[in-house]
DNA sequence: ACTAAAAAGGATAAAAATGGTCCTAAAGGC
DNA sequence: GCCTTTAGGACCATTTTTATCCTTTTTAGT
């Protein structure tokens, strides 16, 4: 439970395989999708998301396909993951208080804040850059 | 993304109302369900967990109800969480390290280990005596 | 014994989310 | 004009979520 759903994975792994080109090179979607082992389809619809949010340029026709927009020691792992999937939050009052209305006086409530600080705090301090260096993703 | 679905949700709600009676007082399920405002057949399955799990005592027939089988300050949100919801895990590959066979090499791994371990620290020290008594859930 | 109360357990089902696929259009290089 | 490649929208199967309902079992009280 309180799981990344494949679309999440497949979105991290799908930017971290981008960010081991050399800086500004251009790959094809088709072969991030062979290399990360995603399905090219769904992948195209991750990838259209970063294009929109600033994450990666996209180049259409002979030639095109993505390359990062901006360097990856710059993208968090949260922003890619957020970006995806919306909000990182552990219940739904979080990120929407008014979803209970008793958070106001509500223990819980504030237990759940601490677990998604600390998840925020964790995943801001990680970088694309150190992903795509550190790991050895087949 | 990566919410507590309702049956957790409800389960918390459920046994720290339950906590609020006086200990070893054996409670309706209806009184239960509607002062915490869940549906009632739907609290039935959880506190049925809960019962075989050895957090609540059952009792059947006239006269019947639930009652806490422990003291509330030995039960543990995580414990009532992970009954209910299963592992608390941030990634499949973090409560079945074979999902994935890239686990070993992979720093993404690493991360979403780390983020469970702070979940698990803040949830393992939080227990429902404590929710009981700071919570005023209505 | 009889009856009413209450949980146990199993079957069922509507709604929502997930995890994709497919097709057409648009854009760019030759 | 043709080929390549992404954009965007529609569509769909499966799984998960969120319950409800019904029958059975157990117990208390009379
Ligand atoms: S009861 Fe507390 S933890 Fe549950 S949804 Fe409401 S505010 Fe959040
Ligand atoms: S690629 Fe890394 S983070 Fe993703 S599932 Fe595999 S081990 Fe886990």
């Amino acid at each position: 439970m309180m799981e990344l759903t494949r679309k999440g994975e497949y979105a991290v792994r799908g930017i971290i395989h981008l960010a081991r080109q050399p800086y500004g090179n251009v790959a094809l979607l088709s072969d991030i999708a062979e290399e990360a082992d995603i399905p090219q389809t769904f992948l195209a619809k991750i990838f259209q998301q970063f294009a929109k949010l600033g994450f990666v340029n996209s180049y259409r026709g002979s030639g095109g396909g993505f390359s990062l927009a901006r360097p990856a020691s710059t993208i968090t792992l949260r922003q890619v993951v957020e970006a995806v999937e919306g909000p990182i939050a552990p219940n739904r009052c979080i990120p929407e208080a008014d979803a209970c209305q008793r958070s106001a006086t509500c223990a819980v409530h504030t237990v759940w804040r601490r677990v998604q600080l600390q998840a925020l705090e964790i995943l801001d301090g990680v970088t694309i850059e150190e992903l795509a260096r550190e790991s050895n993703i087949q």
